[in-house]
DNA sequence: GAAGATTGATTGTTCAATCTTA
DNA sequence: TAAGATTGAACAATCAATCTTC
């Protein structure tokens, strides 16, 4: 038992605190813009997520660099390409380079698609998480969270 | 087309930036720390969140409660309590007051695996989030994250 | 044999419908 | 009728095994 602490909080809790928040924001940011994106344009958030990573890529991807844009897992990304697929959103074609490859692209509907939900997202996450925080907020938060971003060192 | 932006970013992207950057952070933590806690303890993260959440409450929690607690849907949850209480790690109790409610309540267990866990659940969280991060981002981060877990305006 | 991607089987999540008690 | 919780069925995510090409 600590008798030490009963006063004030310790640096780790404030450091757990930091995780605590940070779930609890990106619970809530998320959950906001994608049923609001669903309920507006009737595409999922994963949907968009993968048009989004094709169009930056200029319109195509192999299967595993989009796994890795979107930290995938391989098999998660088959099965979501399949279902984009089936929607006519997205292609599959072969890598002329390599025959083992194959590239994730963007069809004409899916570019449509993307075109039409874009300002919509846009408006969403301005919304969601571009309202509730402030000016002075906006540097120090991204600088923290990039910090957390990259991969650990371990 | 945007002929006035070329140069510099719009305030509003730097918001998307947040957003973006939240989502990277908190899946790299997030997978990085239930990976380790799965290899030290042979626990899911999910797991440890439903004993940490009943050990805050004193031990006990209705289901409606715990579920609001985690964030987490409602029907999910009973699959959750399902499998710990398979496990033996938390029972159901009538609840005396209401009889339509349930308390989930941690087991003996329950209790042991808790504080088994939780010096290892702290260990990394500090290495995953509170290592990568600087002592003067803690306070700003939590500001700014807090502001984002709280309930949009709309 | 290793890399790129998919598949089968298992597990976890979600919605709507249901059951029970207030 | 409404609240608290669970269930069946549909859907999505994951692991290990597989297939094809390098």
């Amino acid at each position: 038992m600590r008798t030490i602490c009963l006063v004030g909080k310790s640096a780790a809790d404030d450091r757990v605190e930091v995780w605590d928040v940070l779930r609890a924001a990106h619970a809530r940011a998320k959950a906001d813009i994608s049923q609001d994106l669903l309920a507006a344009k009737g595409m999922q958030l994963a949907w968009f997520d993968v048009l989004n990573a094709l169009h930056r890529a200029g319109g195509r991807l192999r299967m595993q660099e989009l796994a890795m844009a979107l930290t995938m897992n391989k098999s998660s990304l088959t099965r979501l390409v399949d279902r984009l697929d089936a929607a006519g959103l997205v292609a599959r074609e072969p890598d002329v380079a390599d025959g083992r490859g194959l590239h994730a692209s963007l069809t004409r509907a899916g570019k449509d698609a993307y075109r039409s939900a874009k300002p919509t997202y846009l408006r969403l996450v301005q919304r969601h998480v571009g309202q509730p925080i402030d000016d002075t907020d906006v540097e120090p938060l991204t600088a923290g969270l990039r910090k957390l971003a990259a991969p650990t060192s371990r």
